[in-house]
DNA sequence: AACTATTTTTTGGCTTGCCTAAAAAATAGT
DNA sequence: ACTATTTTTTAGGCAAGCCAAAAAATAGTT
């Protein structure tokens, strides 16, 4: 397990792996298992283990047999890269192709690891420096910085309250489809017109004067920005 | 040698080889050497040998052991179709993210890869349907097609004659870069002063009247079209 | 504490793509 | 027609990533 002291340039597999721990340990103290990698990658436990052993030579993670693993300050400033370069391009794909939202994850899954830093700048900067996605989620500038906002999901709205919808925390196109169906766009605006608490379902209405119920799995995964009545 | 029936998604470094021997071929009836392809590919023979194998295997090369290699019908549209996406990108770069002609190509050689049709042809759309890239390169179009121009080089200009920039045969960044200094770019008008016939350098006048002395080696690297005087 | 179920790692093996060294075939010169 | 040279192929190996199956470690239960 010796220490790499030099930038070794990651193979795309490598930084696929470095996303998924990434995705793992972002909304968690504890270290990520291999099975929830292998998971995560589709890929058999047996070369989760192998690249981990890799990733620790290199320095990108910290890994101890059997306890899971968790990224390294390296390890975390190239996932960052990866979100903000992923992200970038997702808006590249729906603000300056036309793409629907749904479309361009395996795109953008592509595009993320074209090695080009001056690249990365030039589409930021092309695309008017955008600090959220087309799904909602922040873009890290250069820095690795997040932008912060306030938000709640929508199962939080009481009746009468209204909210703009920001985001999405399920990103399943068949998901983004039924949004799109029912013109649950980013920017919507819609109040809370009853909420039924035994499942968690709420009926809201929206711009168009149009009153909609939407389901649990609904209301858990669309964030909105509470607006003052 | 069994012939392959679907497609199988070809990896990189087999599109690579497609690309190396579609350069190679592309202006000569004979065959590709597994030499020059090694040199192309920067890599050794064997290896070189080692991959007709499997692109003959493919269907995607005309292989004969000690005969050198043609691209198959199937080889030459996949071919074409990197091709076609390698200058969209260059276009992309240089066009919307203002990049030079001498940086474009090794970033463009790694968007060639993304695979995806939607995208490379909401990309065409994108920009406009160029037919010629930064360099003056000719696009194929989704059916395989080049755009054709009347085209000479510099060098067979007579005096007197007046002629546009429309394209570089050299694409070195230290030639772009020193064109750029002469301000020789694309759509830069100028006119034969005078020829020597010795060494095949020439005078010509540029559009802000500047006269430059041009080596053989610019006259025969850059293409015009020639003007009515 | 002992047993069991689960998780993780190890082992051995596969494919791709590359290498060097050596053999074989083609080409060129006499 | 024979030899020397060049080109190409074969043979044998190596690293990256992947897998299934066996072994080891951990966690949960009694």
């Amino acid at each position: 397990m010796k220490k790499q002291t030099s930038a070794p340039r990651l193979s795309i597999a490598e930084e696929n792996y470095l996303k998924a721990i990434y995705k793992l340990t972002e909304h968690s103290e504890r270290p990520a298992a291999t099975t929830a990698i292998a998971e995560q990658m589709q890929t058999a436990a047996a070369s989760v283990t192998d690249m981990l052993k890799r990733l620790a030579d290199k320095g990108l993670i910290h890994y101890e047999r059997y306890k899971g693993v968790s990224l390294s300050d390296e390890g975390l400033r190239l996932a960052t890269h990866l979100v903000r370069k992923h992200r970038l391009w997702e808006v590249f794909l729906v603000d300056k192709l036309g793409f629907g939202w749904d479309k361009v994850h395996d795109i953008a899954e592509q595009l993320e690891h074209i090695r080009s830093p001056e690249l990365v700048e030039r589409l930021d900067e092309f695309l008017g420096r955008p600090r959220f996605d087309p799904h909602g989620d922040p873009i890290p500038d250069a820095e690795g910085q997040f932008a912060e906002r306030q938000q709640i999901l929508l199962c939080k709205l009481t009746e009468g309250q209204q909210g703009v919808i920001v985001g999405v925390a399920e990103h399943a196109p068949s998901f983004l489809q039924f949004l799109d169906k029912l013109s649950l766009v980013l920017g919507t605006c819609l109040e809370v017109v009853e909420r039924f608490d035994f499942d968690d379902s709420m009926k809201v209405r929206l711009p168009d004067g149009r009153e909609v119920l939407l389901s649990s799995k609904v209301t858990h995964n669309l964030f909105v920005q509470k607006q003052p009545v």
